[in-house]
DNA sequence: TGTTGACATTCACGTTGCGTCAAGGTGTAC
DNA sequence: GTACACCTTGACGCAACGTGAATGTCAACA
């Protein structure tokens, strides 16, 4: 059986455009050309069609499928296992970016049932919330969707009167951060009241506090440099002092 | 505090080369020109630089982040709700992907020790593996991770006689669809044994049994078109024979 | 004051995997 | 013979920049 462009792309559901551009770039090329010009494709054309589609679907490259179908010594257990890779890691960034997007979705709504209800005006959902997004990301990457979702939920029952006190809190956090850091002391007692603070202000965000994450938390505000550089924009050091202060106040310090 | 592409750059987080082309498309333009024609930011500009990477970073596309960030009045709800369904399906799809190349890469060990063992040798991966894989992933994800993982272990461990058997089975499976669909009737005693002959194919690759696994994955014989066209390859309609005969057999007609 | 080196600028092409015209030749059916 | 579906080869367009190339500017140092 013979197959001109238009056939062979029916028959595997592939445009004519693209079996052009696979025989542009030598992936594959038509069994013969007729007299007047027209490819002409065989079965072993067809299977090598397959074979290509196979490993499209999979997301390889066309330059790698390349090297996969034409030199049979190829390792492609090695492509593949490097492929898996790189996709397991898409799609961590993935799962991020939903979390992202739903915790977010679930802060407008939350500013925006608020708004309507006339309750107070001018929430600011400014940088700080953005840090708090992702912040709810990565917690719900290590935490589980529950604890997360959870929390949404929260953001969403708040009231005006809540919103003042978490926003009071966040302010006292800092302000004794700030004092605490001046004594540099993350054991001592102006530290050890900004780490209960800041457990307070957790309490807003999830529905049960654990030293735990707690402490996990306070890791990942050295470990992430977005937070890092939203605790350490006043002055540099003071996300690990925070860390310090909190892996003390959990006693969690050796974990 | 003014900046420079590159103070910008760097504070940010950012190329020099993506201030230029954000300037370009203008997505953030500076809030002047030095005189000497350089591009100068303020910090109006910083806050919207990291409005947009914020949204970049959910992967949302420059242009609806220009939409986004420059009509404050636009819906940020609805268009975060549909970037939502759009990761939300892409994340399906590499879920497929993820589950095929593993299966790929547990059938090609599979071979490949099998080989390494001499216990026999031409064993054809071809295009009725590469339905199987397909098969393999939809399983996946509709029925759980754990059961193709069992499934890819069974391949691992299979010998040269279980193979034999499974290719057997499969011919078997093939030979008495023929000639069940001949019949034309789904529920007579031909249809039904193919139906059973499919469930003991079935078998090897799944460690347990269920008749609604069983069902499902005839059904979805019909609606994957792949495989639709991997039965029907001899005869148009097989494929929803067989589905209908399987759910006969399995008593899941109704569900 | 001149020169060096780090900055800045504007083109402009390259990347991936095709979609989408445009302008023209070919095959076949009526 | 002529209509119409099919084929061909260019060649531009897309997203979001990377990467030069050629050239101008600023601050500092000998």
């Amino acid at each position: 059986m013979e197959y001109t462009v238009q056939k062979l792309g029916l028959l595997a559901g592939v445009s004519t455009r693209t079996l052009r551009y696979y025989d542009e770039i030598g992936l594959l090329k038509p069994a013969r050309i007729s007299s007047s010009g027209y490819r002409i494709y065989g079965q072993q054309e067809v299977d090598r069609l397959q074979q290509i589609l196979f490993y499209r679907e999979l997301g390889v490259s066309l330059e790698e499928i390349k090297d996969l179908v034409t030199s049979p010594a190829f390792d492609a257990d090695r492509a593949l296992h490097e492929h898996r890779a790189q996709l397991l890691e898409k799609r961590a960034q993935l799962d991020l970016l939903i979390a992202n997007v739903e915790l977010t979705l679930a802060q407008r709504e939350g500013t925006k049932t608020m708004s309507d209800k006339q309750k107070f005006e001018g929430f600011k959902q400014k940088l700080i919330d953005d840090n708090e997004n992702k912040y709810g990301t990565e917690v719900r990457a290590k935490y589980g969707d529950e604890k997360v979702s959870k929390s949404n939920a929260k953001v969403k029952n708040m009231t005006e009167q809540q919103y003042a006190e978490v926003e009071k809190l966040a302010a006292q956090v800092h302000e004794a951060l700030a004092a605490a850091f001046a004594t540099g002391d993350p054991a001592g007692e102006l530290a050890q009241k900004a780490a209960d603070l800041h457990r307070q202000w957790l309490i807003y965000w999830w529905d049960q506090y654990s030293k735990e994450a707690h402490a996990g938390i306070a890791r990942m505000y050295v470990d992430d440099e977005r937070f890092t550089a939203y605790y350490d924009k006043d002055q540099p050091g003071v996300a690990a002092f925070l860390r310090d202060a909190v892996l003390i106040y959990t006693g969690m310090g050796d974990a």
